[in-house]
DNA sequence: TAAACATATTGATGAAACTCAATATGTATG
DNA sequence: CATACATATTGAGTTTCATCAATATGTTTA
């Protein structure tokens, strides 16, 4: 899927990975903490982080037996901020994630 | 679904629907400009249509036989602005559609 | 008012997506 | 190195969605 745009909108479009993301926004959490706060089981959480991170919209990083997921496209902090709370603004494009900070 | 945020990203989470979008940001059209334009047949368009301009993006007026779609919704104007050419600001909210401007 | 035109609706079909329980994988610890 | 813990994967069941052809509705015009 070549359409960016597309691939963001999709990624949003549904409660559960919604909701993660919102979670997300403040600070990075562990799979153990975000399930129970979005009432959905382990397993089917995992499965939306990880379509969340192949869409570049979530990063992860392993700390002991614990993996935390936090935002890495920073347009998805700001749309939902203008979005959720009708305020916010859009920053310069050298602020946003870029290819170098892939993975 | 109360969740507004939700309710535009699901709407613009399909192809189909993404292009008619950005087809109107310029200027309304009518069904018969958009349907050979996004290449779908004229019931699939008119049932995408019919579901943006549910979900509050769209608009519509009769002129004579024909029926013009516009965007309602000027956030998602300043949304694909930023996503898609990277660039654009997000104005502020009284600027946005309000209940007022409903229908 | 009948025919032509523009759009909407319906019904059928196939594809994609969500969710969960169960199981597998990987990491730390006693 | 065996057990506990954290996360990922799999498989089944269900629901939702997109699309199209055919048909219906509504509007203009001859």
């Amino acid at each position: 899927m070549a359409d960016e745009t597309l691939k963001i909108m999709k990624a949003l479009s549904n409660d559960t990975r919604l909701r993660i993301v919102r979670f997300l926004l403040k600070k990075e959490k562990c799979v153990c903490e975000i399930f129970p706060h979005i009432k959905r089981t382990q397993s089917t959480t995992s499965i939306q982080l990880g379509k969340l991170e192949k869409s570049g919209i979530l990063k992860s990083r392993r700390e002991g037996k614990k993996i935390f997921y936090s935002i890495r496209d920073l347009r998805v902090y700001d749309m939902l901020e203008f979005l959720d709370n009708k305020k916010g603004k859009i920053l310069k494009k050298e602020y946003y994630c870029t290819d170098t900070c892939k993975k």
